[in-house]
DNA sequence: TATAATATGATTAGCACC
DNA sequence: GGTGCTAATCATATTATA
């Protein structure tokens, strides 16, 4: 679509007429957006139909499933409606334009409330090449499971080794599990709609915090950081269940590593691809060496590396996020490398649009490039305040940038520089100044916990990973404060 | 001098087998 | 539960190049 659009701009104004869109809207939404926008043209059409039509106040907010999470919640938060307005306007577009209905529909349901048109189509083709991919590769890759030790996803994974009563201590191992899919991932197997262990009471209530770091660490580090966070069991997650990106994370609430001799091996698989004889074998070496240093095809029997503007993309950010401001090309692939992957956080704090319809007070912890802050603006709930906190200037640039891009009117960004700057009286402060916080969100530093690590893999107490006991403390200074404001 | 490319294992965990 | 295998990993230090 893009493609096209650069080609032509009265194609793009005649496909979204042909989707039922008033012309002057279309013109109007192309002018400030850009004919390559796509997405935020669509969005933009689709918010002036929701405001052209009648507002029927559909209360949709299916708590009761899930009201372990949320017991602690104080009736002001309750009393909000939600509606799903892009629904039937994207299902409709979709289907005229050709799609089947079953596939527009199962998209739109998996893309989530607020993806684009064009998301949505991506979707759909991605879906049919999975599907392609599968029939053809169906015989030769058939898995083996002989073992009659798992029976893979007919248990939720993570219910099966923990033991279900109270917290571990720190010298208990938290298993992981297998497949990494967390308390559940949409659409596959072994979805869980609960906790497997109940949030102890001390940590009930607002306000939420999230806290994110490397799966695998050495042992015994995640078993000491549940027991500093309240004793809640983290939930691990495979980001590539969200995109195409292998991501394992554990949450308690990969980056993609750089390949090593690219220039060697791409020149060894062109080589490789020229040559006449492919057997089954080249062929799956070829892959798994693609796999391996995250490769792409860019041209016949040519690969290379991913860019930053590919990685960005992977990760759920817009277009161009860490672009700007003088970043170089390695401080760009640095700075992605470190961040959330966006639809997988964002999949998690989609439960806060149902609390938070007019708004959210947020104090971003090691913010980065603003993967959280990317992640809430996609979910549409308005950030009313953002206090930060980031080391790296240039990733304070990325996030000021995209602040300054996409804020609201009256919407504040505080950054701070370095957490152990930030006192309990400074904390105190801002809460009072801004009546609190309604979410803690960050991940601390995983340079000494991670396994690509070869020089100084010390564990949480190293360097930078011990930032984590800083999370820790502005996390208790704000629920006590929050908890005395409350009384 | 700044940026890009290259060289550098160890620690996890799963699984089959015994 | 031990062993041997496979596989994967939010990095850092040094060297080459622009």
């Amino acid at each position: 679509t893009s493609s096209e659009a650069s080609s032509s701009k009265s194609k793009v104004i005649d496909q979204f007429i042909r989707m039922g869109f008033p012309e002057e809207s279309v013109i109007k939404a192309i002018q400030d957006y850009g004919e390559e926008n796509i997405d935020e043209i669509t969005n933009t059409l689709l918010n002036y139909a929701e405001a052209e039509s009648t507002n029927n106040n559909s209360n949709l907010s299916d708590n009761n499933g899930d009201s372990n999470h949320y017991s602690g919640l104080s009736s002001s938060d309750e009393e909000n409606e939600i509606n799903y307005p892009h629904e039937e306007g994207r299902l409709q577009a979709l289907i005229k334009m050709g799609y089947p209905r079953e596939e527009a529909s199962i998209a739109i349901e998996r893309c989530g409330e607020n993806a684009g048109v064009a998301e949505v189509v991506d979707f759909i083709f991605a879906a049919q090449m999975a599907r392609e991919f599968d029939e053809f590769y169906a015989e030769p890759y058939e898995p083996i499971i002989n073992s009659n030790k798992r029976r893979a996803c007919s248990e939720p994974p993570t219910r099966r080794r923990i033991p279900n009563t109270a917290m571990a201590s720190d010298e208990e191992l938290i298993r992981l599990p297998n497949p990494m899919i967390g308390f559940g991932v949409p659409n596959e197997p072994g979805l869980m709609t609960q906790r497997p262990v109940p949030l102890p009471d001390v940590a009930r209530g607002p306000p939420y915090f999230y806290y994110e770091n490397v799966a695998i660490a050495p042992k015994g580090v995640w078993a000491k950081i549940s027991s500093k966070l309240y004793g809640i069991k983290p939930e691990f997650v495979d980001s590539q269940y969200f995109c195409a990106a292998a991501r394992k994370r554990g949450y308690i609430h990969k980056a993609l590593p750089w390949a090593e001799r690219c220039a060697q091996m791409t020149n060894k698989i062109r080589k490789v691809l020229e040559k006449d004889d492919k057997n089954l074998f080249v062929q799956k070496e070829i892959i798994e060496q693609c796999k391996r240093w995250n490769l792409v095809w860019v041209g016949k029997n040519k690969v290379a590396p991913l860019e930053p503007d590919e990685i960005e993309k992977l990760l759920g950010f817009p277009k161009d996020h860490t672009r700007g401001g003088g970043i170089t090309k390695t401080d760009r692939y640095k700075s992605l490398g470190n961040s959330f992957q966006v639809d997988t956080v964002a999949y998690h704090l989609s439960v806060l649009k149902h609390l938070f319809p007019k708004g959210i007070k947020v104090l971003s912890l090691f913010s980065g490039i603003g993967g959280g802050e990317v992640a809430l603006r996609r979910l549409q709930i308005p950030m009313k305040v953002i206090v930060s906190v980031e080391i790296s200037e240039v990733n304070r640039n990325i996030l000021r940038s995209f602040w300054e891009e996409t804020k609201q009117m009256g919407d504040v960004l505080i950054e701070f520089k370095d957490v152990q700057a930030l006192d309990d009286h400074k904390i105190e402060e801002l809460m009072d100044h801004y009546g609190g916080f309604d979410l803690v969100i960050g991940g601390s530093p995983c340079n000494n916990l991670a396994g690509a690590n070869r020089v100084s893999r010390t564990g949480l107490e190293g360097d930078q990973s011990s930032l984590f006991f800083e999370f820790c403390r502005i996390l208790d200074v704000v629920r006590r404060k929050a908890a005395r404001m409350r009384r």
